[in-house]
DNA sequence: CCAATGCGCTTGAAGGTTCAAATATTCCGC
DNA sequence: GCGGAATATTTGAACCTTCAAGCGCATTGG
């Protein structure tokens, strides 16, 4: 079994510590601005996108990367606030589409700067664009190895 | 206000979801091999590492990035399996040292194979050296600017 | 000295996530 | 069509994290 080396290591742990204070302070930033949480921020995001602004219960949790579960107790959360809507679904008697309300729309245009702001400020700024394009290339090559097994 | 671009986006979307993707496998393969979540993990880590395998509360927060009462908790349940022992600290009656106990390393040691294979199967295989040299600097330089503000 | 303020850590409750099991619907083969 | 396996989502309890408040020791300035 072969270990890491000194500068793997390195770059292994400055990866886990940023990526961890990054989302916590884009977080942060998100909920002190506007009290929304970013892993809801992004829910609203996928929606917005979406056809209809509706999308299947399992189809959100796969983009917003969240547990089945953990989605459905979400919505439920998110429904009480009128963020967004449950309907059925026509095609497929067992699914559920979540829809976002124009209140919930209203929200998200006004989060939408206050985000990008965060991103683009504590992500973009400190990094040259040929780091952005590797950064980016590497987290798809990742991403695609996660697929297999 | 500037908004993120076309290639932007894409980049800053790979990184959002694919950093939980990753973790996420990490943390699975680690508790299925062991029954121990990764963020534990990491405590057990940093207190090898640490002379006398003890340090401060705060410290140890700091390194794993774990809010303080985060860390009070588990480090609670930790002591309640006797992987880390707390000890009061002598020269400054307020702190609190954690301690790696014998039992702890003993589940450290036998973890850590699985972990290492791990990082070493989704993070590091999938990259090109260049690609992992530019990840690293990339990391340092956003936590950089996260010192500041 | 010793009050006042600050720091380090803990506490308990509220809030969110996971886990295993339940429910309901669809799909498949016969 | 029908029974059985598979799929989509939900449920509720256990578990973990956050949040606000609290406790005790340390430090500082008068």
């Amino acid at each position: 079994m072969r270990w890491l080396d000194e500068s793997e290591q390195r770059v292994w742990r400055a990866y886990l510590a940023t990526s961890q204070q990054l989302w916590d302070r884009l977080d942060d930033e998100l909920q002190s601005g506007t009290g929304m949480p970013l892993s809801e921020y992004e829910i609203l995001v996928r929606l917005s996108e979406a056809p209809d602004r509706r999308l299947r219960m399992s189809q959100l949790a796969d983009l917003v990367v969240h547990s089945r579960s953990r989605l459905t107790h979400t919505v439920a959360r998110m429904e009480g606030r009128d963020l967004v809507a449950r309907r059925p679904c026509l095609e497929d008697g067992r699914g559920v589409l979540a829809e976002l309300t124009d209140h919930g729309y209203q929200v998200l245009a006004e989060a939408a700067p206050v985000h990008v702001q965060s991103v683009r400020r504590h992500m973009f700024d400190p990094l040259s664009s040929e780091e952005v394009e590797v950064l980016g290339r590497a987290m798809r090559k990742i991403a695609e190895s996660l697929k297999e097994r």
